[in-house]
DNA sequence: AATATATGCAATAAAATGCTTGCATGTCAA
DNA sequence: TTGACATGCAAGCATTTTATTGCATATATT
């Protein structure tokens, strides 16, 4: 998994909302995809690239169409190698925090 | 939380290692972490601050030193709010897309 | 075969990002 | 109180990102 192409591809609220729309609709188009969107057809393909690229979409040619599937791997192990260590250490952490405020 | 801002402050490489660094040495100053990086102070101190925006890092002033703690909560929520809903539909969508591919 | 539909490719323009340099401010220490 | 240290602020520049426009290709439909 190459974590700066899945982490820069989140970082797009256009594409969190198209994960969010293949969510709701699993193997949408292109066209189906663009309908929610205000920007044109080939900016929302790009982003759709873009997604591709950091293995967060797979496609599947259907004729001239191009079905969209959500690839929930590469957030999962974002999860598992990087924001999980984290919430190990959150508590312990925090009563640092307070424990320095409150310190003088 | 801003979603967006916790997204897009993740999104970088130098943000993402600070806070490995805060993770394994949680209270560093600007000068501490700068060690590790190969930029100027200055760049160091905007990527901070971003995390700050972010509210990923929170600051205590001790004397003319800024001590910088990790703050594992916008994490945590990113999570709960957003990857938890992914993971829960991951096996589905794996095998609708392999039913697909192997349909014709 | 001709036309419409779904998508790709490429050049550009505008905006955001990342980093630098230079100077200012506040705190510690001799 | 003077100089060193830790950080802040801001302007400028290069790169990257985001979106647009225009044209090309391939599939479907009539």
């Amino acid at each position: 998994m190459n974590t700066d192409r899945v982490f820069k591809a989140l970082a797009n609220p256009t594409r969190r909302r198209l994960l969010d729309s293949l969510r709701a609709r699993n193997g949408e188009t292109l066209g189906g995809l663009c309908e929610n969107l205000d920007m044109t057809r080939q900016a929302v393909a790009q982003h759709l690239r873009c997604l591709e690229d950091a293995n967060l979409v797979a496609t599947i040619w259907q004729g001239r169409e191009k079905l969209h599937y959500l690839n929930p791997v590469p957030i999962h192990e974002i999860y598992d190698r990087w924001i999980a260590k984290y919430e190990r250490q959150q508590l312990q952490a925090l009563s640092d925090i307070k424990q320095l405020a409150e310190g003088d």
